[in-house]
DNA sequence: CGGCATGTTGAGTCAATTCAACAGCAGTGG
DNA sequence: CCACTGCTGTTGAATTGACTCAACATGCCG
């Protein structure tokens, strides 16, 4: 793993609990908490592999700030990005000795990560740690199961509008959202090109269902029908 | 449910461990025997619904023989197959409690369910059960993944290729296969229209890279040739 | 044997891609 | 401070892989 900068381990569990009680759906806090393991950060810059595809899996991960892409490639280049991982999200976790995705960070990136290794060995005795990682993984599962219905059966208009409604509802603040992902990272999400990507957005501007700040602070003027057009 | 036929209830968990004490992969029996809970036999005609999209998760079933295939439709019925399960194969675990997708033999089908209220249970002291869940979840995960990267950016003659080989390693006995799916279920698979599927089998029997003895009797000639061609 | 499902093949169309040019902007250094 | 450079994004024009529509073939089931 090619971390550039180490900030000192930070957080013990045992500071946890009383802080993260008011936050149900974190599962990571969950899991680190009933585990009783210890919690580092990590920074990786802008465009810097966290971990390959067939690498050991080492580490749990959670976002504290910036954005993730995991992905894989064909041998000629081609990339399929499975998801955009965001603050607060959890990744890493492939069940299994192996990771089957890379990720990268998109921008500038500090994540909290836990040991495998600790996570396996609490897991082994308590049922609701095996539960958190178990609850991680289906969401994933319903993520992508989603994600096959636009990849397989849906129009480019209809995936950008899926995608607009997904990061919407994930990072806007005030009505607006700042994507932290580049034409081509959408492009590969959506199973498009990057020119296409653009050509639909700008459309969705003429229309008047969006409006840009700039290419990548955007504000939706009428979520209504967005939702109508994601089919 | 609407089954149409209800074998009595045959299997109980107590008399399978010896019996699949052979077969450590399979999952479903693992857990039966572990949560000590009863496994009941159903059987579905062809193209019967074993369950739909937002109805209550109850059940968790295994394929004793026949095919389901798992799917999502658009409102306007464009469909998007996720999985096809032949027998052995573990389906209907969503957790949470709606299914997420709708589930239908393919061909008459037989399997063994077990109740979810019954696993819960079990999964709640049991470390054992819950971990064999998760392996089922992270499976489908697994294939959702590389799914993904089929629908997203593969040709169809990739496309196809990748089915035929997933199908071979499946379901192949004595070199040859049996397909329980029509052509527009592969297309649904596939993310192609049914046309695109029977030109890409047709020319793979051009250049003898597979044979037909029917339109679903498959036998593939040159499984390397086929590999380099899903890219 | 007839009728309907399923599968194949051909011809024309079209949505998205490819290739190309240019615009905008951020960072750099003279 | 402004030209220069590289990167990102937009837009246009031509191409193409897969789709749509249509006709026909095959085969299964009653």
């Amino acid at each position: 793993m090619h971390t550039q900068t180490i900030t000192a381990p930070t957080v013990n569990a045992l500071d946890i609990p009383h802080v993260m009680a008011a936050e149900p759906a974190d599962q990571f806090s969950a899991i680190v908490r009933c585990s009783r393991v210890v919690a580092s950060e990590f920074s990786y810059n802008k465009d810097e592999e966290i971990y390959g595809e067939g690498e050991p899996s080492e580490y749990l991960y959670q976002i504290i700030s910036g954005a993730v892409r995991t992905y894989k490639l064909l041998s000629d280049g081609r990339r399929q990005i499975s998801a955009f991982h965001l603050p607060g999200d959890v990744f890493g976790l492939d069940p299994g000795s192996e990771h089957r995705l890379t990720a990268e960070a998109i921008t500038n990136t500090t994540v909290r990560l836990v040991p495998r290794r600790n996570l396996e060995k609490a897991a082994a005795s308590n049922v609701q740690v095996t539960r958190n990682l178990w609850t991680i993984t289906a969401s994933d599962l319903r993520h992508a199961e989603d994600h096959m219905l636009l990849l397989g059966r849906k129009t480019a208009m209809e995936r950008v509008a899926t995608f607009l409604l997904e990061m919407d509802r994930r990072l806007a603040r005030a009505g607006m959202m700042a994507l932290p992902m580049c034409r081509r990272d959408i492009g590969d999400y959506l199973g498009l090109t990057l020119e296409t990507v653009s050509r639909a957005l700008s459309q969705l501007n003429d229309e008047g269902i969006l409006m840009f700040s700039s290419a990548r602070q955007i504000a939706l003027r009428n979520r209504q029908r967005l939702s109508t057009m994601e089919a």
